[in-house]
RNA sequence: GCCCCCAUCGUCUAGUGGACUAGGAUGUCAGCCUUUCAAGCUGAAGACAGGGGUUCGAAGCCCCUUGGGGGCACCA
């Protein structure tokens, strides 16, 4: 149906983190474009200068990068429809805009913003219809001029039709109906000078020839209004498609523009950098993000791009809001992360415990410990940051045990613990082999000479050697420890039952 | 208040009039494995919002109700 090359734009405004939501919004149009051969565009709609955040742009680039959402066109890689960036495109604008009044499209309106607000607030206070009540739109040329040469500023307003209705058709919802009477003479050039949104977006999609826009639902209601635009400019509209909104976790409201707070105490991250942050893979946020509004088969959760690629679908995206399914995710990136090779993740988890424990990463690399726990906390993993909590007793020079109850699991006696600690620190004292193995073989041996149950002796061992209720499995541990430390911790952790 | 969109397990979803006693995943629970925690394996509970139509036949089409969401800026 389409002949011309597809051409998308993802055009986030630089008032903030890139987000989840703009996120799956950028992925889906990338998806799109590279499934069917065509162009991802960014462009940046930098018209708010109020709202605009000087870090937001470099994050932005930065998150989308690392999703490996690449574009063809847009900032740092430039392209033939450039500049990408709204701010550099004004005068563009500016002559549309006055090319839409000249041809009575448009009109300057000379209320202040304080009086349209006045007129908002009187219509609500009545209950009454909504917005500007186009008093402008009215005036004779007379009374135009003398304005304009009173010196007062003036925006520009399209002129929408006052009846009839508009359709148009969204490739994921079909033909959605809008009352023209429902419609605001929106403003199109602020009286600075700079456009709003409506504007930009209509003149920079025609000029740089998109044939498809694919965002959010939140923008379904002002498709009237640009497609009165485009008519009023004469122009071929694209074709529509939104998307499904992305709720928040417990699916009340819009998902939140900040960490959201869940009821249980448990803080779901927003911006995509959190969760870079956190030790998410980006593979996995990439596999997870096309889940929310779309599905591949039905059938496989878990995938790669080019699966996703193969068998994306526009018209197959979901039409109904859906929540923010963050457990889900936590699931998914604890499979991609046990996906990757022992030295991947090893690699991966350096800059996060030397950022946890304060260790050069250097230093790091070259610990031989680390090097042997890495397969046995591989598949413990959640995020990477989960690491630290788990191999924290490398790095804890001495070990100070709060509580000596710990050291005694249930239906053990104190006497018990002791005993056990001790015989297995003589005993390790003088083991020949140190391997995992060799030490599993001698420690039950033990068990079996001390007519224990392993639980009564394991339980002790793990909590003198790593002060941790949870951690790697033993013998392991042991093994990567080394037996100097090993002894030492079980000899202070049995002096401690003693006394 | 007005306009628009939407409606399948708690959650993400499959389903495009008959293969639906509604499938997968996550989460939950139970069992196995087991030195803790994971991972893995096995099993269980769990949904077509309600009411009318249309049709031989409806989760899927139409209407109404209800519920949810979005929008109504010189923000995007």
């Amino acid at each position: 149906m389409t002949t011309s090359p597809v051409r998308v734009r993802f055009a986030p405004s630089p008032t903030g983190f890139l987000h989840v939501g703009g996120a799956r919004t950028a992925l889906f149009n990338w998806l799109f474009a590279r499934s069917r051969d065509g162009q991802f565009i960014l462009r940046i709609e930098d018209t708010d200068r109020k709202r605009y955040h000087p870090q937001s742009l470099q994050d932005i680039l930065d998150s989308l990068r690392w999703l490996g959402l690449d574009w063809d066109e847009g900032p740092e890689v430039g392209g033939p429809y450039g500049p990408y960036f709204q701010s550099q495109r004004l005068p563009l604008y500016q002559e549309w805009a006055d090319w839409l009044v000249a041809q009575g499209k448009a009109y300057h309106c000379f209320c202040t913003a304080a009086e349209v607000e006045a007129m908002r607030q009187t219509q609500r206070d009545q209950q009454g219809a909504q917005g500007y009540d186009r008093r402008c739109r009215w005036l004779t040329p007379e009374e135009r001029a003398a304005r304009q040469a009173a010196g007062h500023s003036s925006v520009i307003r399209l002129a929408v039709p006052l009846q009839g209705a508009v359709t148009f058709h969204d490739a994921i919802r079909g033909d959605i109906t809008f009352n023209n009477k429902e419609l605001q003479d929106a403003v199109l050039l602020k009286s600075d000078g700079w456009p709003t949104y409506h504007l930009a977006n209509v003149v920079d999609d025609h000029f740089m020839a998109i044939t498809h826009i694919l965002r959010g639902d939140e923008w379904l209601s002002s498709v009237p209004l640009h497609w009165h635009l485009y008519q009023a400019f004469g122009w071929q509209p694209p074709v529509w498609a939104h998307l499904p909104v992305i709720l928040n976790p417990n699916g009340q409201g819009k998902m939140k523009k900040r960490e959201i707070v869940q009821a249980d105490g448990t803080i779901v991250p927003v911006y995509v950098h959190s969760y870079r942050q956190a030790g998410y893979l980006p593979d996995a946020l990439f596999n997870f993000l096309c889940g929310i509004g779309w599905a591949l088969d039905g059938e496989t959760e878990i995938y790669d791009r080019e699966t996703a690629l193969a068998a994306f679908d526009i018209a197959k995206v979901q039409a109904s809001p859906g929540a923010f399914p963050a457990e889900k995710l936590e699931w998914m990136n604890g499979v991609y992360i046990r996906q990757i090779t022992h030295e991947a993740l090893r690699h991966a988890l350096l800059p996060h415990l030397s950022q946890a424990f304060g260790v050069p990463v250097e230093t790091l690399a070259a610990d031989e410990r680390l090097r042997l726990l890495i397969p046995d906390l591989h598949e413990r993993l959640k995020k990477l940051t989960d690491a630290p909590a788990l191999i924290g007793f490398l790095f804890a020079g001495d070990i100070a045990i709060a509580n000596p109850e710990d050291l005694i699991p249930r239906n053990t006696t104190r006497e018990q613990a002791r005993q056990a600690l001790t015989a297995a620190a003589g005993m390790l004292a003088g083991l020949e082999s140190w391997t995992p193995d060799s030490i599993e073989g001698a420690l039950r041996a033990l068990i079996a000479d001390l007519n224990l149950k392993p639980g009564q002796v394991f339980g002790p061992m793990r909590v003198a050697i790593t002060n941790q209720a949870v951690s790697p499995p033993l013998f392991s541990t042991i093994a990567a420890v080394g037996r100097e430390t090993i002894v030492a911790r079980l000899r202070q952790a049995a002096a401690l039952l003693a006394a």
